[in-house]
DNA sequence: TTGTTACCGAACCATATGGTTGACTATATA
DNA sequence: TATATAGTCAACCATATGGTTCGGTAACAA
């Protein structure tokens, strides 16, 4: 998928990683997103529009303001990639909990 | 986790991602890993200690080779992470669905 | 011993990324 | 009307990233 390439590029950020944590607790404009970090707000947008470009949060213009909210698309290419994943090492704790308990430990 | 950082960046490359999905058949040496792609084995070795340093996958030197392995710990970290989100979105997906059939579509 | 194989390391290059400032547009408020 | 607010856009800067080439080293094979 094309688009995997900007999901985990965008989540590779913590200030990105922080902004989609306020959106946990509902939408909120682009000043309200910026005013936690010690930055511009300037470049609180390119993070931002990075969070958009890959799909996981979507704006709204409303007045002269700017509304974010979480969108789900981005986060479930992410998670679809991984679940092949998951599967492998939770077989892989498994089998270290099995080998473990078979040496008595 | 300042891990997180490391992983979702390791994860944004599609090479990197597909050096994964080649570990998943079981481990391979850094010569059989580079053999797919149209790029130098030096550009490859660079892939793979980018994935070692966020603990996606291990080495072993044996010999004159390095045998290369996937590693659970660094897709735990990314898929934990991931966790809160997914219940988030699922939810998100739910609701949609309610709203659908209670508009009677 | 003489190659050859498998890999590393350093130097280099082009482009991407994360940040800044400054000028601008559009909307709300006095 | 004038002014403040919310945000964009373009230019710029330093550093990171993904790639190359070249030269070196350790391990195996002839």
């Amino acid at each position: 998928m094309e688009n995997l390439n900007k999901v985990f590029a965008a989540l590779s950020d913590e200030t990105r990683r922080a902004i989609l944590g306020q959106l946990m607790q509902g939408e909120a404009r682009l000043s309200d997103l910026a005013a936690p970090f010690n930055m511009t707000q300037t470049a609180v947008s390119k993070h931002v529009r990075v969070l958009s470009d890959a799909g996981l949060l979507v704006m709204e213009k409303r007045g002269r303001t700017r509304h974010c909210r979480l969108n789900a698309t981005g986060m479930k290419d992410a998670s679809d990639w991984l679940a092949d994943y998951q599967t492998f090492w939770t077989r892989q704790f498994d089998n270290l909990a099995q080998h473990l308990i078979e040496e008595g430990h």
